[in-house]
DNA sequence: ATAGTTTGCGGTAACGGTAACGCATTATAA
DNA sequence: TTATAATGCGTTACCGTTACCGCAAACTAT
């Protein structure tokens, strides 16, 4: 079925056809029916290549998240991602505008933010971070009429965006019921909270203690952490976690910043510390094959990053609806199969 | 860039351009470099919607596979990423023709082939489950040109071939780790392994075997099961390996049909057995989360489905090389992350 | 009544690429 | 030598959709 078949069917022009398919007005509502009637009869789909060839649009998609050296280079993964989409949906004329800013730093977040809508953008991806700052800018610029989709993530109380992320609640769920096989009763557990206005931190820490909570015989201490890019922070904090707690049998990180800890474990006790953290990075991944760190949960960035394009592109390109969340899934990560989730 | 600039450029016409560039030959050797030569430094990249509704092509590709209510329902999850696929890329003329067999008889496989094969395809999706008799065919009938990908098991003797699945071996490997951590020393564990003559199935024993092999003071079974769907085979395995290991532990299910032996636990013993096996079918998730079955092993079904329909359509319709191999993360299964690996 | 506006519709030129066709010119064969 | 084939290249009709232009006819306002 073409344009040109239903416009002879209903026996009328393309051009009135088209009127119809776009809502443009100037039909009669007879014609109008008619037209209909075919295009539902008929199962009309427009063909997608002609209708983009004669539009010969091209999209530009904004993407906000924090230089890619920050959380010990975390942010590299979800970029390669939205690279990876970008590279296959370049074809369709979309283009990726990214606009960095650094997550110590509140004004290169609102430097960002402005730079971001004064340009021509179609859509914009967020790792929304910078949470509350966010949260207001959404709020009192609802004029943005552009679909968002938050990565990474997420703000409650903004309702109507696309997420793509983990439930990092569920995921310190996960976490503590691994930790609890590591180790034995009645021993000492501590957690290394990593930047703990961030939402999202904040919900894996949760979620560890509520799963202590209703275990008998544990007990769970909480240490933070103001920087997470900040080494000697992390030495004196696995100094004070070790010195502080006797009978320390396993330490959960809350992000990325695992692999500082498992660097210091072993300078300050000879003792098996059991180690829980976050993300396939580098550093991670070397602690992991050895045998320092226990588990890595991965939240996929990559296909965080990969998939809030496609979102993009779905609702604005393909022009179906904006699917409101997509949860990735918590992955496990050991030593045994940490190959295949890297590379 | 267009064809036509280029043609203005070269001082030729987008006939002869156009020759240049699909080599159709009846060009001069000195055009043809000439407008290689602006082709070049232009970076002219054909466009993509202009070419596709120009040639209007229209892209079957055959999907060779059991019937999807085999192996416990198995079969419905690469399907239904199989299908998620078709949806997005019928915008592009693709369509997706299904052959299916049973898997307990050959001669309905051989008979889905040969009706694959006589039907006009671009593109070959196989699950090689019968591996010798579809080693047998395709080195056979060699003359088959178009792209193939295996997903679910492969076949290792056959080169050239895409295959998107899993390391069923570092599989094995893994869960025999997480078996580990759920019992304790010098207690006996049982290889359930179903249908032994499955290379894939194979490996995942064979890799839990071999983890177990370098520990000391665990006592490991291997019991063989020749069909998977029959429930009565399970129940007497399970009362059998049950009786015959006074100290039994643990019990490692090849497949999907772990649930069998989930359920026949309960009615021949009052202890706790810890039980991995594989694949989040219904049963399986029932048994998971009401704590019978400890692990489930996932090696994302659907994606592999997805995975396969995009692997053909990027090689024949963007025409990108095929990728040799595609690996699928070891995905591990608790009570605790169920929820983020369904829906 | 006249001018101006709105409504309903047909016609058509793009969008960029593809490939069939046609027409010279040159090479090869009978 | 003449018939036939091969070569080199331009022209053109599509592919299906979009959006602008224009023209009547009908309506509205002065």
């Amino acid at each position: 079925m073409t344009i040109k078949k239903i416009a002879k069917l209903a026996g009328v022009s393309i051009g009135t056809v088209d009127r119809v398919i776009h809502s443009r007005g100037r039909v009669s509502s007879e014609t109008k029916k008619k037209v209909n009637e075919i295009i539902k009869k008929y199962k009309y789909k427009p063909n997608f290549f002609a209708s983009s060839l004669s539009l010969s649009k091209s999209y530009t998609f904004g993407v906000l998240m924090p230089v890619t050296s920050q959380d010990s280079g975390y942010w590299a993964m979800p970029e390669k991602g939205i690279q990876n989409a970008y590279n296959e949906l370049s074809i369709y004329n979309i283009h990726i505008k990214y606009f960095y800013f650094n997550k110590h730093d509140e004004t290169s977040f609102k430097k960002a933010w402005k730079e971001m809508l004064a340009s021509k953008i179609n859509g914009i991806i967020i790792a929304p971070v910078f949470s509350s700052i966010t949260k207001y800018y959404l709020i009192s610029e609802m004029n943005i009429n552009i679909p968002i989709v938050f990565f990474d993530s997420y703000i409650p109380e903004i309702k109507n965006i696309a997420f793509i992320g983990q439930d990092s609640y569920q995921s310190g769920i996960l976490s503590a019921k691994l930790m609890k096989m590591l180790i034995n009763e009645k021993e000492e557990i501590a957690v290394i909270r990593v930047v703990p206005d961030d939402y999202h931190i904040n919900q894996r820490s949760n979620g560890f203690q509520h799963f202590f909570k209703n275990q008998n015989g544990y007990k769970v201490k909480l240490y933070d952490i103001f920087n997470g890019d900040n080494s000697e922070e992390f030495k004196l904090i696995t100094r004070k976690v070790i010195e502080e707690n006797k009978n320390l049998a396993g330490i959960f990180v809350t992000n990325a910043s695992t692999h500082y800890i498992a660097k210091n474990i072993k300078a300050v006790t000879d003792k098996k510390i059991s180690l829980i953290g976050y993300d396939l990075i580098q550093k991670n991944i070397y602690y992991l094959k050895e045998g320092i760190i226990d588990f890595l949960i991965s939240q996929r960035p990559e296909h965080q990053g990969y998939q809030s394009v496609y979102a993009l592109y779905r609702s604005i390109v393909l022009k179906k609806k904006l699917q409101k969340e997509l949860m990735m899934p918590i992955d496990i990560i050991t030593k045994e199969n940490i190959n295949y989730y890297i590379e």
